[in-house]
DNA sequence: GGGAAGGTAAAGCGATCGATATACTTGGGG
DNA sequence: CCCCAAGTATATCGATCGCTTTACCTTCCC
């Protein structure tokens, strides 16, 4: 659901000026941050005049809003890992483990887009803030519906612990500037899947969600 | 000049200049980001004129980094939760539990004000970046012997699933603009530090650090 | 083959950025 | 008392910001 229009390419029979900068603009925005990212940049990377720009996005923040959807729904881009819940060729324990799986370049992918651009945000685009904490609680929302099917006894629980993981591994390596969290990550997401789908009588306590 | 007592007052008779102009970073940077924060506002704050702003700081990349060291070691600042680690009057235990303990108005302080400032420097300010990826080594590294003292079969590990559970709950708060990430942590944590401190025969499998 | 949609190039808008310069005011110590 | 460092106020610098505008091409479709 949710394929959004946005990623169609230019409704008419142009040559997709609109998919160029927005191709620009997660490149650009994610690699760079979108405040020291300016427009002159960003057509130029996209081979575009300020013209066409402003002809296809109202403004800058207009971008910010699409770049923020395409990246958030595009299996393509920089959190292409996220998609990983949706391969149903793996079991729903080796889905919840490939987003540990293999860390990213850290050079390349800074984190987490949308919590970066949340940061940027601060107090102005508080659109752009409301469409991560859209998808924020989206992907959690995932992460419970695939604990569920992982047989997890406290799904809820279960599903925000590895948001809290997944997370904390990418703002932690951006700061660190190392790859170790992802490891760490993985390792705990592990035990804390392993420990939510054991017999009962071998658990310990403290588990209960809340 | 190394005239590099970022925390002391100021040497001479003046009326702290200064001081007033690091807090007022304090204040702005952590609260509405760094680059959206201009010397006018900040020196409007401060009540400083603009001369003597530049007569404290050659620049603003410098007032960032003094911001830095300032919120790395402040144990009134936005990471004050940090220091809970050295009061000795709690056990080691209770200390590592307190970092998790009541989740600091979120939208006051907004994340990891360190972390934010990587994500928004990006690219540039690599000095700025050094002092985060220095601080939150520190960090950890406290984290292990907190651990150790805690009696931890394995610090190490243990240590860095606690910085990776901070680390995840400053940032998945800020982005879903909700304090429940923090409850999630602690519960998390305090079943990891009880699992890593409880008597080895009922510990499940899986846990060796690497 | 002609028109319109879609595109390019470039000048320039006001605003604001970080940073500098000029000129004046204050206040405590020798 | 007067000096001088510290601070104030303000004007301004060049650069860049997001954005607008004018004028002119190119390509597709009927």
């Amino acid at each position: 659901m949710a394929t959004s229009e946005t990623t169609a390419a230019a409704p008419r029979g142009g040559r997709g000026a609109r998919e160029r900068i927005l191709r620009a603009a997660v490149e650009l925005f994610a690699r760079d941050g979108i405040h020291v990212t300016g427009i002159a940049k960003l057509t130029d990377v996209a081979h575009v005049s300020t013209r066409t720009f402003y002809q296809h996005f109202p403004s800058k923040e207009a971008l910010v809003s699409a770049y923020l959807q395409r990246v958030a729904s595009d299996s393509e881009g920089p959190v292409h890992i996220e998609t990983v819940l949706e391969r149903h060729d793996l079991t729903a324990r080796e889905r919840l483990l490939a987003l540990f799986a293999d860390s990213p370049p850290a050079k390349v992918v800074r984190g987490c887009p949308l919590h970066n651009a949340t940061v940027e945000a601060a107090g102005t685009m508080p659109e752009a803030a409301a469409l991560v904490e859209r998808h924020k609680r989206e992907f959690t929302e995932r992460l419970i519906k695939t604990a569920t099917e992982a047989g997890a006894r406290e799904p809820e629980s279960l599903g925000r612990q590895l948001a809290l993981l997944f997370e904390g591994a990418r703002a932690l390596s951006t700061s660190l500037n190392d790859t170790l969290p992802y490891r760490d990550a993985r390792e705990l997401a592990e035990m804390l899947i392993d420990q939510s789908t054991r017999a009962v009588s071998q658990l310990p306590p403290g588990l209960s969600g809340k």
